[in-house]
RNA sequence: GCGCUAUUAGCUCAGCCGGUAGAGCAAUCCCCUUUUAAGGGAGAGGUCCCGCGUUCGAAUCGCGGAUAGCGCACCA
């Protein structure tokens, strides 16, 4: 192997710091110490002190620490941030020793550090730190973005995410509040007695829900497994269990499908099923978790998404799904049953519809295509085709439609939701029926027909509610964020050597 | 999977009709020292994404490839 010349221009940048934390170490000082005991965040004296005059100081010393964003004057200024916030430090010679204000010299931009000081308002309104003491955290080796324009190569924000982090405010506080909506959502849902339950992300049949799985092999077993596509199925289980008549579960489904702005292989779902109650009750719990957590999260119940405004105050409008047809297209479906008539006006509306297609195939390709653009406010679509919905019970007043829910705002699928089907014997007749039809090009379909699943709703689910909802995308219009990717945190990337 | 677009210094970007690469920030050294993108000066920093081709000559033109973004398809 050639021995690699380090004369490349980030080499010798970080040549530079380590020769800077050589001498750190050759001062008797850990440029990566243990512990830092603070006092006080930047945003906690920025409140303290918000009514102290220009030149006004305080007596009290406070430690904080954080990372260097900039230095100006040779470091005697140097601007710190913590997750709070930024604050300004200020380090003379007149207030620390001679060591100090050499230590400033082996500092850069990205370090992290901690000061102990009091507080003073410089004379042009700049809260600062004023040092009585200063240590090294942690030495950075490599050189941030430029302050003023940061981090903006898309690709090196997804891949590095430290570094979009650390330069986009705006960044972080997606992924707080990411954090503080769902931590709502569990909230809500365990004040109104749901249990939270795990269940399994390993299976061997990917079923409750239609798409390609990821393959997997388990090798002491021998036999393939599939990352989840759903829950659905053992949650449900768990009800015919019964440790408890409301369940939920939120965490990561697996799809093995096409990457877009709405779609990462990987996303976060909440599933939740309650007994007793139908698809009804789930429309009011949707409308009233989304309501709520965003007034908690946002203190608002009207957000803003890339320019428009989305009111998300409950109640939410309904529609069935004919009806919504009918009303973009003036087409009603509900009497064109037959498929070859479905399928003539589906054309004409600019479906693409394929051989094999059933009635609910097409109406559903219809709806997208003439319905879902001008959904933008919250609404309930009800009534879905029964051949489209396998695991929903049917319609109580017409036998071709099952009751089921999808909730859209912005266009997009947000949830999901039925009266479950617990009749295990229509169950079996369903999935029987799924899997003799799946096609070669049909990657979507479980290959068998979990028979397990129907065991369990042999033994007596009760009657339930089932409800899905795509965190990603709730956080997506909660956040105002263009990508999913800005709400995941590693969204998946195709590997790069060389960054 | 298909189409369009992008890829130049650590970062943000210029670089025209093909003539051999520039700025600002960061970094280094010097000066200055209550700054707010601090300021002044000096020097340094490049696999122009990769490969092949055209050409006397390619960052620039052509073909192939890589990665990414967007759109389409699939889906939530």
């Amino acid at each position: 192997m050639t021995e690699k010349v380090a004369h490349s221009s980030l080499e010798t940048l970080r040549n530079t710091r380590i020769q800077k934390l050589n001498d750190l170490v050759d001062k008797g000082i850990n440029p990566y110490p243990y512990t830092f005991d603070r006092t006080a965040s930047a945003a906690q004296l920025h409140e303290k002190y918000k009514d102290l005059p220009n030149e006004g100081e305080d007596s009290e010393v406070f430690s904080l620490a954080g990372r260097i964003m900039a230095m100006r004057n040779s470091g005697m200024f140097i601007d710190l941030v913590d997750s709070s916030g930024k604050i300004q430090i200020f380090t003379h010679k007149e207030n620390v020793d001679e060591e100090k204000i050499k230590l400033l010299k082996l500092l850069d931009v990205g370090d992290i550090i901690g000061v102990h000081g009091n507080v003073r308002r410089t004379p042009r309104g700049e809260l600062s730190i004023k040092v009585k003491d200063l240590k090294i955290l942690s030495k950075s080796l490599l050189p941030l973005p430029e302050k003023w324009h940061g981090l903006t190569d898309v690709e090196t924000r997804y891949r590095q995410r430290y570094l979009d982090m650390i330069m986009n405010e705006e960044v972080r506080d997606t992924f707080l509040k990411r954090s503080l909506i769902i931590k709502e959502i569990r909230d809500y849902l365990s004040q109104r007695g749901f249990l939270e339950v795990e269940t399994p992300m390993l299976q061997t049949i990917a079923g409750g829900a239609t798409a390609r799985p990821f393959k997997t092999y388990h090798n002491t077993l021998d036999m393939d497994m599939f990352l989840r596509i759903a829950p659905e199925l053992y949650l449900k289980r768990l009800m015919v269990g019964g440790v408890s008549e409301k369940v939920f579960e939120i965490n990561r489904n697996f799809r093995n499908e096409g990457i877009s702005p709405k779609h990462n292989p990987e996303f976060t779902m909440l599933e939740l099923y309650q007994a007793y109650v139908d698809y009804n009750e789930m429309m009011a719990l949707t409308e009233n978790l989304i309501s709520s957590v965003a007034q908690k999260v946002l203190g608002t119940m009207i957000v803003t998404y890339q320019d428009r405004e989305i009111n998300l105050t409950p109640p939410w409008d309904r529609m069935t799904m004919i009806g919504a047809v009918k009303k973009f297209t003036g087409v009603d479906f509900g009497q064109l049953l037959s498929v070859p008539e479905a399928a003539e006006e589906g054309k004409k509306l600019g479906a693409e519809v394929e051989e094999g297609d059933t009635w609910g195939v097409i109406l559903d390709k219809v709806f997208e295509i003439n319905v879902e653009p001008h959904l933008i406010q919250p609404v309930h679509i009800i009534d879905y085709p029964r051949d489209i919905s396998p695991l929903a019970k049917p319609h109580r007043d017409d036998n071709k439609l099952v009751e089921r829910f999808e909730t859209r705002i912005n266009g997009w699928e947000i949830a999901n939701a039925f009266s479950e089907l617990t009749d295990p014997i229509d169950q079996r007749r369903r999935f029987e029926q799924q899997v003799s039809n799946k096609r070669e090009t049909d990657h979507e379909t479980p290959a068998e027909v979990d028979y397990d699943y129907v065991t369990a709703l042999e033994y007596g689910m009760p009657p339930s509610g089932g409800l899905g909802v795509g965190i990603d995308r709730l956080i997506m219009i909660l956040t105002n964020a263009a990508s999913i990717r800005d709400v995941i945190a590693f969204p998946t990337m195709r590997p790069k050597i060389n960054i």
